[in-house]
DNA sequence: ATTCGTGCAAACCATTTGCAAGAGA
DNA sequence: TCTCTTGCAAATGGTTTGCACGAAT
């Protein structure tokens, strides 16, 4: 089963950064792996009723720290998703309208990026990108 | 003087949408007018002592509805900046450690975003682009 | 057994809303 | 004058903190 062999990876990735194994942290990953787009904490919170509010903001932070996650600024909000560890990098490009969103993956835009930021003076450390626009099915509807 | 005709094109701008010409707005745009980066609103209400901070938010609100200015979301914050109106269409580069930042403008990038859209199947209408890095003062420092 | 993580209640802080008074057209 | 804006006070909503209990190592 390819999902309890995440997870396994997960636990592992805790036990590396010192953290301990508990329900409400696989309970959070396994939220963010299932999910195909970014999630804000609100929306981690409602979907792992098991877990107290307080213990999500408290998890997302020591996930975030141990870098397990990372945090997407989407529409002006924050998200979160598994980071690099467990996805490979990428960016996103949201529709307008339904919120559906694509994964992007250009290497030319990888490296343009890094050309951009060293020609100000700054050496890279990340980056952020996001593009929104309307979907296929939303330009029909309209 | 030329602070005074942006001032002017602006209260222009005002009019042209219906919007009155009051002491807090002009107030507001001078602020963003003479900061070098984008600013949260919160530090455009510790700016404008003269203007309460509730009416902060709500010229805010006025004026982004009206597009004379735009947010910018800026490090997990979100940040603001006269609109294309007043300053040639940029993005940016800041440095992680001091804040610095550095305006990007690069039409290899504008047309690079635009054809990454149009290549998930999404009709472009607005984009976000940040970078961070280490600016070379913070670099010598640590 | 010890230390870390959780749940709960309460505090906090940024943002929003209702309403009456003031300013712009 | 008539309507839009502002200021103030109070409500709201998301996030954080203190503390005692429970769970993981």
């Amino acid at each position: 089963m390819q999902t309890n062999s995440v997870l396994t990876k997960f636990e592992k990735e805790l036990q590396r950064n010192g953290l301990r194994n508990t329900a409400a942290r696989r309970s959070i990953f396994m939220v963010l792996s299932e999910s195909p787009h970014p999630l804000a904490i609100q929306e981690i919170a409602s979907r792992t009723t098991d877990v107290h509010f307080v213990s999500v903001y408290r998890s997302i932070d020591a996930l975030l720290k141990a870098g397990l996650i990372k945090q997407v600024p989407q529409g002006f909000k924050n998200r979160f998703e598994l980071s690099d560890t467990f996805k490979p990098h990428h960016h996103h490009a949201t529709c307008e309208f339904c919120g559906s969103s694509w994964e992007i993956n250009s290497v030319e835009l990888e490296s343009l990026m890094k050309k951009l930021t060293i020609e100000v003076g700054l050496v890279p450390t990340k980056h952020h990108f996001e593009i929104d626009g309307v979907c296929a099915n939303c330009q029909t509807e309209a």
